[in-house]
DNA sequence: TTGTAGGCGTTATCAG
DNA sequence: CTGATAACGCCTACAA
C-alpha cells in the first residue's frame, strides 16, 4: 500500500510489453493498424498490470468529455424521476455519461457554471424550469449547447423541448366540460413555471372558446401539500366547483385525498378531475386519476437530438404532444 | 461561427494580459504570491475572454477527478429519489461532482467499470444492492473505494452501509403482536436484495421469540404490483393473515389497495400493515402507513464518511438504525 | 514577485 | 506495421 499509488499508464504497459507506448494506444484504438502478435502482447500486459485507458489526456485535446450535465431542482416529484431514468438511458444508448447536478435555486447554478466548464461538458440539459437568463448566457459564451425542458428561455445555444401544455390545458377544459363539469377550478403550479403559465392559459382559452365562465384558481406549487391547500381554498365557500383541472398529478393527489377527507365529496361523482404528467400512481386504485402523458421517451428523444443540433441551426425548439389518459377520476357512473 | 473553436486558455489569458501563463494560474489560485495589480490585470483579460480554469489537466496529474459515481439500479421507486437527493446535497456541500450511473444488471455495472476508470472517479457509491463479487473486485483492482448501500460484499476497498434491517423486521413482529396481529404474513422483495433477506430473517426471528407461529410469505418485488400480486396470494385461502409485514413501502401500497379493492377488507380494521421506507406517499390519507423511515440522512453521512476512509481502515462497515414510524395502519379503533 | 521548463497520459502525425 | 515526437492546459518546481 504505497502511500503515492498511480495507475498503471500506457507507457507502463508498454515496457511491460517491449513495444512502444503508441502501440499500446493503436492496441486499444478500434479499427486501428496493428499486427495482431502485437495486440496479444500488448493485451497480456495490460491485464496483468490491470491497465485502463485514461479518457483524460483525450478530452483535453478535444474538447469533448461525453459527459452531460443534467440540472435539476428537486427529486420529490416522481416526475422527475421518470425524466431522469429516460435520460440515463439515452445517455447510456449513446454512450455518453451523465453528470447530475442539483440545485436550489438559478443563483447555485451561476456558480455551478465555472464547474461544468472546467469539465468540459459537452452539453447540459435542464429539467427544471431555468428562469435564469444569466445562468444561460454564461454557458452560452462557453459555447455549451443547453437543452430545457418545458422552459421558456431563447437563444443561441438554447434549444428548448416541451410538451405541449397549451394545448392539454385545452383539453382539459372539453373533457370536463364533456363529462359534464358546470363550476370549473384550477389547481395552480408554481407561478415561475412556464409549463404552468401554459396549461393554465390553455385551460382558461378552451373554456372562454366553449362560452363557459372561467376557472376559479387556487394553488401555487406542484406538490401534494399545495393540492391540500388549493382544495380547502377552493371548496371553502358556498360555489364549490364540480370539475377541477390540477397543475400536476402531485397536487392532485392532495386535491382528491383532501375532498373525501375534509369535505366528504367523491370523485368522480361530486368532482371531476384531471392531472398532468400521468405518474404511476395515478393508475393506483385511490385516485384513478385521468391525466396528462408527457410521453417521456419523445421528450427525451428530442432533447438527444437537439443536443447534437449544431450551433445556429434553425431548429431551436420542439413540442412533444401530450396524451390524454381518461380514468375514473373523470367517468361518472 | 468557426468550426473548430477552442475555449480560452490560459495561455491566451496570459498574452491578452502581457503576462506569463503561470502568472495566469497564480492569480486563480487561491493564497498564491502575486501582486494586487498583476492579479488585476490577469483578472480583466480572463473576464474579456471569458476564460475558465479547466480542471482536466490537474486531474490528469493528481489523479483525482473530484467526481463520485453513484450507481443506481432504476428509479421506480421514490425511495431512490430519496437517496439521491440526499447524496445529492451532500456531494455538493463537499465540493464534489455525482456522476450517475444506471445499470440494469451487474453485468452491465461490468461494462461500465471501464468508463469510470477512464474518468477517474474518486469513488463509487451503489445505492442498488450490488451483488457482483466480479464488478466490486474490479474496482478494488483500480483502488477505488466502493460505498455500497444495504449490500453484503466485502473486501479491501468496499465500505458498506445499511439500515437496521434485521432489527427492524424484529421490530415490526413484535408491533404487529401487540396490536393484536395473531396470523401474519410477510410480504418479500426480490431475493437477491441483502436488505430483503435481513427484514425477513428479523420479522422471522422476532415472532419466532414471541413464541408466534411463523409468516406465510409471498411476493418478490419492490414495486406496486408485487405488493398487489401477493396480496392475491396471501389472502386467496381460507386462513387469511391479519397482520403484514411488508418489504417496503411501494409493496404495502399496492396490499393495501388490493385488500380494499379486491378483498373489501379494511386496514387496520381487518388486517394491520406495515411497510419500510418511510415515503411521503405513507403519510397520505389513503394509506396512512406505519413505516421504518431508514433515516437517509443518516445513511448518506456515514457513506460520505467511508467514502475519505483510507484504504484498510478498520471501519467498513457502518449501521444505521431505522426509526418506526407508526400510523393508522397498525392501530385499530 | 515573476517567468521558464518539465511533466501528467493520451492521440495524431510523420519518418522509418 | 512500428516507434519517436509534438501537442492538449495546467500546476509545480526552479531560476531570475
Amino acid at each position: 500500500m504505497s502511500g503515492n499509488w498511480r495507475p498503471p499508464s500506457s507507457t507502463d504497459v508498454a515496457r511491460a510489453a517491449g513495444v512502444s507506448q503508441s502501440a499500446v494506444s493503436r492496441a486499444f484504438t478500434p479499427g486501428a493498424r496493428i499486427a495482431e502478435a502485437t495486440r496479444a502482447k500488448v493485451m497480456a500486459a495490460a491485464e496483468a498490470l490491470g491497465y485502463r485507458p485514461n479518457l483524460l489526456p483525450k478530452i483535453l485535446q478535444t474538447n469533448r468529455s461525453g459527459i452531460v450535465a443534467v440540472v435539476v431542482g428537486g427529486f420529490y416529484n416522481p416526475y422527475f424521476a421518470m425524466t431522469l431514468e429516460a435520460f440515463s438511458l439515452a445517455l447510456t444508448a449513446a454512450g455518453r455519461q451523465m453528470l447530475l447536478v442539483r440545485v436550489d435555486s438559478d443563483r447555485v447554478l451561476d456558480g455551478v457554471v465555472d464547474q461544468l466548464a472546467g469539465y468540459r461538458v459537452d452539453a447540459v440539459v435542464s429539467a427544471l424550469a431555468l428562469t435564469s437568463q444569466d445562468a444561460a448566457d454564461q454557458l452560452a459564451k462557453l459555447r455549451i449547447p443547453i437543452v430545457t425542458l418545458n422552459s421558456d428561455l431563447a437563444g443561441d445555444w438554447i434549444r428548448s423541448v416541451s410538451s405541449d401544455n397549451f394545448a392539454a390545458g385545452e383539453a382539459a377544459a372539453r373533457l370536463l366540460h364533456a363529462r359534464g363539469g358546470t363550476r370549473f377550478g384550477f389547481v395552480a403550479g408554481p407561478a415561475d413555471s412556464p409549463a404552468q403559465v401554459a396549461r393554465e392559459a390553455g385551460f382558461a382559452q378552451g373554456l372562454a372558446s366553449l362560452g363557459l365562465p372561467p376557472a376559479v384558481r387556487a394553488g401555487g406549487g406542484y406538490d401534494y401539500a399545495s393540492g391540500e391547500a388549493a382544495a380547502r381554498a377552493l371548496f371553502a365557500g358556498p360555489e364549490r366547483p364540480d370539475a377541477v383541472f390540477c397543475a400536476n398529478d402531485l397536487a392532485a393527489f392532495g386535491v382528491i385525498d383532501t375532498l373525501r377527507e375534509a369535505f366528504d365529496l367523491k370523485v368522480p361523482d361530486d368532482v371531476l378531475v384531471v392531472g398532468y404528467d400521468n405518474l404511476d400512481m395515478a393508475a393506483w386504485a385511490p385516485y384513478r386519476l385521468t391525466s396528462f402523458d408527457q410521453d417521456v421517451e419523445a421528450l427525451v428523444e428530442a432533447a438527444m437530438a437537439l443536443l447534437s443540433v449544431e450551433a445556429g441551426a434553425t431548429c431551436v425548439a420542439r413540442t412533444v404532444p401530450s396524451q390524454l389518459v381518461e380514468r375514473e377520476s373523470t367517468r361518472r357512473r
